[in-house]
DNA sequence: GAACCGTGGTC
DNA sequence: TGACCAAGGTT
C-alpha cells in the first residue's frame, strides 16, 4: 500500500468529535503526556482522568516525583490497578532526572529504555509530546485495523508484524499529519469502532470497511477468554495493597493476614509484593509502602 | 509465546 | 450474573 485511503475522512471526523481530554490540550507538557499514557495502560479514561488531575498537579515535573519515596506514588495510585505502573512512573522520573537533566528524552529509544515503556508507549510519548511520526499501535488502532483492513472483527490475540507493518504503510508522510491521524484511529476505535457492539452506523470510513463489506462476519476461532480474577494470587496482592494503602503508618502482620484466610497463597502473594518492590517488610516485623532508598555513604 | 499483573464498568 | 473489556509491559 502506497496511500491510505482513510486519511481525510478520519481526520474530519476527528475534528468533530475528538473528546476534550486535558493531556490533549496543546499546553501539555511532555511529562504530563507521558504520565497519562503510563495510567492509560488497560485502564479506561473516566477512571484515569480525576487520577491524572492529581497527580500532576501534586508532582508537575520528574523532579518533583523523584524527590518522594515510592511508597507515597503507589499510594497515590489509589485503585487504578496494576500498581506496578505507580512504581515504574516513579523509577521514570529517577532515571529521567539523573540520565536526562530532568527532561522526558524524546527519542523513541530512549523512551524505550525506561521502565513501563514498551512499544506502544515510547511511540505515543514520541509522537504526541514532540510531534514524531510513529505508528500507533495500541488495542484500538489493532482492532479498526483488523476491521477496515483485513475484513476480520478483531485483531490477532498477540500483535503481529504483519500488523506493523500495516500500520507504518498507512502512515501518513507528514509527522503532524501522522500525529493527527494516530490520536485520531485511536479515539475512532475508543468511541465508534467498539469492541463490542461498534457504532457503525457513525462510522467515517464504512463504505471502505473491509469487514462491513464481507457482511461484518462473526469472530473466527477460538474464544478470546478473558484473565480470571477471583481467587487468584492478584486478588490477594490488591487486598494486601489496600490495606498499606489506608494505613498511614506500617502494618502489623495480623492485619494483613485478615484478607484471605488461605495462609499458602497469602504469603506467597505477600512474598510477591515485596519481591516487586511494592511492599517493604520492615525489621520490626511490619509492613509499610515502600520508602526511600537509603544511599550509601549517607549518615542520616 | 504464554502467563502474569488490578480494578471497575457494561450488557 | 458472569464474561468481557479497558491508550500494555515484563518475564
Amino acid at each position: 500500500m502506497t496511500e491510505n485511503p482513510y486519511t481525510p475522512a478520519v481526520l474530519a471526523w476527528y475534528e468533530r468529535n475528538a473528546r476534550d481530554l486535558p493531556w490533549r490540550r496543546p499546553e501539555a507538557t511532555p511529562w504530563e503526556i507521558l504520565v497519562s499514557e503510563i495510567m492509560l495502560q488497560q485502564t479506561p479514561v473516566t477512571r484515569v482522568l480525576p487520577a491524572w488531575q492529581a497527580w500532576v498537579q501534586r508532582w508537575p515535573t520528574p523532579a518533583d516525583l523523584a524527590a518522594e519515596a515510592p511508597g507515597e506514588a503507589v499510594r497515590m495510585w489509589n485503585r487504578l490497578g496494576y500498581p506496578r505502573r505507580a512504581l515504574n512512573l516513579h523509577a521514570c522520573a529517577t532515571a529521567i532526572v539523573e540520565r536526562h537533566s530532568g527532561q522526558v528524552p524524546a527519542s523513541r529509544e530512549e523512551l524505550l529504555a525506561l521502565p513501563g515503556i514498551g512499544s506502544y508507549t515510547s511511540a505515543a510519548v514520541a509522537s504526541f509530546a514532540f510531534g514524531q511520526r510513529h505508528a500507533i499501535l495500541d488495542t484500538n488502532v489493532r482492532r479498526v485495523l483488523a476491521r477496515a483492513e483485513t475484513g476480520v472483527e478483531y485483531p490477532p490475540k498477540a500483535q503481529t508484524k504483519a500488523e506493523v507493518e500495516l500500520a507504518e504503510a498507512l502512515l501518513p508522510p507528514e509527522p503532524a499529519v501522522a500525529v493527527r491521524w494516530g490520536v485520531a484511529v485511536m479515539e475512532l476505535g475508543a468511541l465508534v469502532c467498539t469492541a463490542r457492539s461498534p457504532k457503525c452506523v457513525d462510522c467515517p470510513i464504512i463504505d471502505q470497511c473491509a469487514w462491513t463489506l464481507a457482511g461484518r462476519p462473526a469472530h473466527d476461532g477460538p474464544p478470546r477468554r478473558g484473565q480470571s480474577y477471583a481467587g487468584t494470587d492478584r486478588q490477594v496482592r490488591g487486598r494486601l495493597l489496600a490495606v498499606l494503602r489506608e494505613s498511614p503508618g506500617p502494618v502489623a502482620k495480623p492485619a494483613l493476614d485478615r484478607v484471605w484466610d488461605e495462609p499458602v497463597q497469602r504469603e506467597r502473594a505477600l512474598d510477591a509484593l515485596v519481591s516487586d518492590g511494592l511492599v517493604d517488610p520492615l525489621d520490626d516485623g511490619t509492613y509499610a509502602l515502600p520508602g526511600a532508598t537509603p544511599v550509601a555513604g549517607d549518615p542520616g
